[in-house]
DNA sequence: ATTATCTATAGATCTATAGATAATGC
DNA sequence: ATTATCTATAGATCTATAGATAATGC
C-alpha cells in the first residue's frame, strides 16, 4: 500500500516497510487506548522491527505517532474524497461528509478511534477531512447556499460536531448510529443557513454507493465525472 | 480556596492543601503543554511537596491528571453558573454559554487551555458544561423552543462546537474573538431551530454581568434573582 | 498515639547509541 | 561499497516503598 510515489529499488521499499510498520504500529496503539506512554521497545516488538530501527525514521516517540495521525488523517481523506467523487452540490458534500465518517465508525474503526483521541487538534489541519470541508463550506458561502460570515469558523462547529457525534457513537454502545449522523447532518445544515424543510431532505438522502470496483483511490480519478448532476 | 465541605481540623486542611497543590501543578502542566510524561517528581517539585507525598493522594500519574481535568471542569461550571442565573430562555442561556466560554479563554486561560487538550473526552461528562447544557437543550426541546430530536446529539454538536472555536482561537491568533464567538452562538442557535433573524437578535445581546461582588461563587446563592424576567 | 509529610534508595524501566550483521546497488 | 537492520548495553531516568521526622488530636 504506497502511500506516495513507488520506491526506486528494494532498498528503499525494504525501508518504506519497515517505517510503514512503526506507523501501522503506532496506528493501532492510538486506536486502543490512545495512551502514548508505552515503551519505544514495545512499539517496535509490535511492528516486529528491531529496536534500534526505531531511530532511523523517528527522532521520538512523539514524532512517530505525530505521523501516525497525519497518516490516518490522509487515508480518512482519500477515503471520503472518493465517496463525494463527481457530487457538486456544498450541502450535500457536507451532509454526506458527516454521515459517512459516522459510517466510518464501522468500516475503519482505527481511523475513527484515533479522531477520538486526537481528532480536537487537527480541526484546523491542512489533512483529513478539514481542507475539503472548508472549500465546501467557502464554496457555498461565495455561492449563497450557505449563509456564513466566516468559513473558518464554519469549520470549528462542523468539526467540533462532528467530533461530538462520534465521542458520542464510541464511548456510549448508544442506539441507531445512521439516525442519529442523519439527524447531526440536518442540524448542521441548518446551522448553515440551509431552509429547515431543505436540511431535513438533503440529510436523509440516499449516500452515495462507494464508487470503485477497485480499491485504490489514488489511481483512478474523475471516474465518476458521469453522475455530475450539471 | 475549599472546594467543598471546609475541613473539620488542621490535620484535615493540612492534607487537603497538600491535595490540592498536586491538582494545581497539575492543571498548570495540562494547560502549558498537556504533556503529562512529566515525571512524578517534577510534579511534586511544582507543587512544593515532598515526592513521597504524592502517593499519599493518587495511585498514578494519570489518577492525578484525571483530577486535575474534574477540578478544572468544575470550576468552568460553577462560572457559568454564576453567570447565567436568573436566565430563563434556554435560547439566550446557550447563546451566552457560549459567548461566556470564549471570554474565559482570556479570564480563565489555564481552564480553557486544559479544554483545548482534554475537552474532547468530556463533551458528554456529567462535569462542566455539558450537563448545564444538556438541561437547556432538554428543556428547550420540550417546550418547543428548539426543533432537536435528540438533547444528546444538540450536545454533541454544541459541545464540540465550542471546542473547534476554542482550538480556533486558542492556535491561531486570530481576529476579533467576542465578534467570532457571537457567529458561532449564532449558528448554534440557528442549528437549534431557532428562526435565523431571531439566532441573530440573541447572539449580540449584552452578556449578563459578573454577578458578584464577591468571589466566591459557592457561597452566594440565588443572589441575582432580582434580575429574572417573568 | 496517630497521621501525613519528607528524604533516601532499590529495583525496574527506558532511551539512545555503538558495533556487528545482512541485504542490495553498481 | 553502501546502507538499513538488528542485538546488546551503558547510563539515565523513573516509580514505588521503607523508614525517619514533624505536626496535630485527644
Amino acid at each position: 500500500m504506497p502511500t506516495s510515489a513507488p520506491s526506486i529499488n528494494r532498498f528503499e521499499r525494504r525501508r518504506a516497510a519497515t517505517r510503514q510498520a512503526l506507523i501501522h504500529a503506532a496506528r493501532q496503539i492510538l486506536a486502543e487506548s490512545g495512551d502514548t506512554s508505552v515503551s519505544i521497545q514495545t512499539i517496535a516488538d509490535r511492528a516486529d522491527v528491531g529496536f534500534g530501527s526505531f531511530y532511523n525514521h523517528f527522532e521520538s516517540k512523539a514524532a512517530l505517532f505525530d505521523e501516525a495521525v497525519l497518516d490516518a488523517l490522509d487515508e480518512y481523506g482519500r477515503a471520503i474524497d472518493e465517496r463525494l467523487e463527481g457530487i457538486g452540490d456544498p450541502a450535500e458534500r457536507v451532509a454526506f461528509g458527516v454521515r459517512l465518517s459516522a459510517r466510518m465508525a464501522e468500516t475503519h474503526p482505527e481511523i475513527m478511534r484515533i479522531l477520538r483521541h486526537r481528532g480536537l487538534g487537527h480541526i484546523h489541519s491542512d489533512r483529513g477531512l478539514s481542507p475539503r470541508a472548508l472549500d465546501d463550506l467557502t464554496t457555498g458561502a461565495t455561492s449563497g447556499r450557505f449563509t456564513v460570515s466566516d468559513p473558518e469558523i464554519a469549520l470549528s462547529a462542523l468539526g467540533g460536531s462532528l467530533l461530538g457525534l462520534l465521542d458520542l457513537h464510541l464511548t456510549r454502545p448508544t442506539g441507531d448510529s445512521d439516525k442519529a449522523a442523519a439527524a447531526m447532518a440536518e442540524m448542521i445544515l441548518r446551522m448553515l443557513g440551509v431552509p429547515a424543510h431543505e436540511a431535513l431532505d438533503i440529510a436523509h438522502r440516499p449516500l452515495p454507493a462507494d464508487g470503485s470496483g477497485r480499491a485504490d483511490p489514488t489511481a483512478s480519478p474523475r471516474r465518476a465525472d458521469l453522475r455530475h448532476p450539471s
